[in-house]
DNA sequence: ATGCCGGTTGGACCATGGTCCAGGGTCAAG
DNA sequence: CTTGACCCTGGACCATGGTCCAACCGGCAT
């Protein structure tokens, strides 16, 4: 049937080779059978995996949220509800980064229409802003105790 | 006059010890004056700098474009309108990136909406959708010539 | 003098998703 | 038989913005 090489998988599936070795690495695909040389053999349910990962990624999801996608596909025992909540945690945090980004956007938005361009930069608002915003933080801080909670780095980052 | 070794600045701005290192290394500090024992001594202007760069990041600057920032404020002869452009083209990824996961979110929330919950997973049409869509994505390339252009990375990304 | 807090350095490490490379082996065509 | 295209492995490297570490030194209180 149908076996191809790892060269072939790449360029049905429009991605490098590399990054078919670093699926597997990262257990997205099984170890493909070899061939006597050693050469990795895929078939179309190979492609087709690898295709259901690049549409996840597609949507936002990880690396590893595609992982537990497949792994809920693959099970007989897991329902749907599984891939809904996944699904409605990546939504949620579509929303949040969408609500801060678009804050920012505004906040730019309006610096940006307050700026002449053709004054000296010591007249600019935006540098004007940036200077003088955190005078505004500490102010507000002092009211906020010294509580900082580094965060330890979000996990599964969308986009 | 009010030197502050780096521990103190690292306090008054918010951050930590090794931030202020890194800052350094980076380009965004000046090389401190020491002690005889060799410890970074730094001013209000070493604090007003952090700042600087911590409120430009809140605004979804990179460090690097923080960096530019600083070198446009420094400069005698720069006009805002330096400035400006760099806002205007951080307002434009935002945009982008705002349109580009607004509709992923929608399209979650398109699939969240038709899945059931309480159906087996092979009835699930979230993962009929990531199943299915390579399909579609193949069929519109085939009119597209095998044009692939691997991104090699975007700069200066957005949050 | 002993402890302890804070400073110094260089370098490793985190996550994410790959990419690239050296130094080989394999295979088909000419 | 040689050339070139493909494959193998293991490991280094990219960006981003730090964090953490060991192993050491400085300075102050008890």
């Amino acid at each position: 049937m149908g076996n191809f090489k790892i060269g072939e998988l790449a360029a049905a599936a429009g991605v490098g080779r590399d990054t078919i070795r670093y699926y597997e690495r990262m257990g997205l695909l099984r170890e493909p059978a070899r061939t006597a040389a050693g050469y990795r053999l895929y078939d179309a349910t190979d492609l087709e995996r690898v295709n259901f990962i690049r549409s996840a990624q597609e949507l936002g999801f990880t690396l590893e949220q595609a992982r537990q996608l497949l792994a809920l596909r693959a099970s007989d025992i897991a329902h749907a509800q599984a891939v809904l909540d996944i699904t409605l945690a990546k939504i949620a945090d579509a929303e949040a980064r969408l609500e801060r980004l678009s804050d920012i956007r505004d906040m730019l938005r309006m610096l940006a229409d307050e700026c002449p361009g053709e004054v000296p930069v010591s007249d600019c608002p935006i540098l004007a802003f940036l200077t003088a915003r955190r005078k505004d933080q500490q102010h507000n801080k002092k009211h906020q105790a010294a509580q900082d909670e580094r965060s330890p780095r979000a996990k599964g980052v969308l986009l």
